[in-house]
DNA sequence: ACAGATGCTTACTGCCGAGTATAGAGCTTA
DNA sequence: TAAGCTCTATACTCGGCAGTAAGCATCTGT
């Protein structure tokens, strides 16, 4: 890494076998992941032992620490992974033109989404007892960043006078009730599409909040 | 209790003392239970140890043993509890004549009320998974069978006009997230009641139902 | 061909917590 | 005063799981 181009051999093949190493690391520690969540969502996080998730990758315990120093970094990646997926979209919805409605809407949605999808379902599930307490700490910051930013956004309907006049806190713990139980109930291989599940959901959140009525 | 009266000492004396301890045992038990569910809200079921109920009673584990078979039980006591009182306010709401959306208020209310004591924390927090497999079936027919209430009133509104045409499942999921999930932030010694929560929370949730508005 | 890193294994340790064996204290009935 | 029941404690067993030690194989660059 500090010395390429030192040598005759080219940079090419140096980077390449470089990077595809560090590539397939990342792939591995991935799949480490990605299987985890899926057991973690199944069976819950405690229940849950590493040997489960290495029999499931059909490798041994001691591989999954050679891409996590604990159990509870695991879990806190599942998390984060979920989280930041949520804060990116709500964050990309608040900078969109029009009122308050229509912004809220769009970080609905988008919440709603991701909590169809693995790592969003683990954020619905996971107790945050369950984690270690700087990573709780962490966890709840972001928590508490999501919903300023949807309370940020009711209340910004409220003033403008897109939604009506209501306890924005109450409001916005009902909805966020709402969208992480989601994960409880849906099933991926059932009838309705997780985009015809979110989109059903807000449409009702919505209409709890007074929004004006736009079909898009 | 098989031979009483059979004694000149009168039944007063041996139904009082037979009485009393039947009485102690049972509010012995009960504490038992209600510190349990304090702890497993606070901490989680899993990271609850009987050890650690027993110290906050004041006693050993093996005495928690004289109340209860093994741990398992004493979740599923607890979740019970908070199951049955919603599931009985639920039944008895739905006998109150009105229209579907009046009965359904009123069974979202005792929902949300329970939801604010300890048992039916409980019932928002626990995890089906952490159950035993023979309670974990109890749980959920208990689970299924308010659900199909709420379905029911749900579905008699749309067909009496007096909510608006929509997927009652979806709807009903919507409702129930938001409901299991006062437990996580609701704060007894907080401003708001209870009952204050509960309210706020139902009328926004009936808006999204497009109830008839009834301030009541 | 060799040095060192990397990736993964087998075979542990150590702890924690569910559940139990057993005994003793106190009350109840005879 | 003795037998028996209820309750509780001390002092275990046993199993499961997070995390570790140490070694073997493979691949990389010199």
């Amino acid at each position: 890494m500090a010395n390429r181009d030192m040598t005759g051999d080219g940079p090419a093949s140096l980077w390449a076998s470089a990077g595809d190493r560090a590539r397939e690391r990342e792939m591995k520690r991935e799949a480490v992941l990605t299987t985890a969540v899926r057991l973690f969502n199944l069976k819950g996080f405690v229940t849950t032992s590493l040997d489960d998730v290495a029999l499931a990758l059909g490798v041994t315990k001691p591989t999954i620490y050679h891409y996590f120093p604990n159990k509870d970094e695991i879990l806190y990646e599942c998390v984060r992974r979920g989280l930041d997926s949520i804060r990116r979209t709500a964050a990309e919805a608040a900078k969109i033109r029009g009122d308050g409605a229509v912004r809220l809407r769009k970080m609905l949605l988008s919440y709603a989404l991701v909590m169809t999808r693995d790592f969003g379902i683990c954020v619905g599930r996971t107790n945050d007892a369950e984690l270690s307490p700087e990573n709780r700490a962490r966890y709840r910051a972001a928590k508490r960043e999501i919903d300023q930013m949807l309370r940020g956004a009711l209340q910004a309907g409220i003033d403008d006078g897109s939604l009506r006049p209501q306890d924005a806190r109450l409001a916005v713990f009902a909805v966020a009730g709402a969208l992480n139980a989601i994960g409880r109930w849906y099933d991926p291989k059932g009838a309705m599409s997780a985009e015809a599940v979110a989109k059903g959901m807000v449409d009702a959140l919505m209409r709890g909040l007074d929004a004006i009525r736009k079909e898009d």
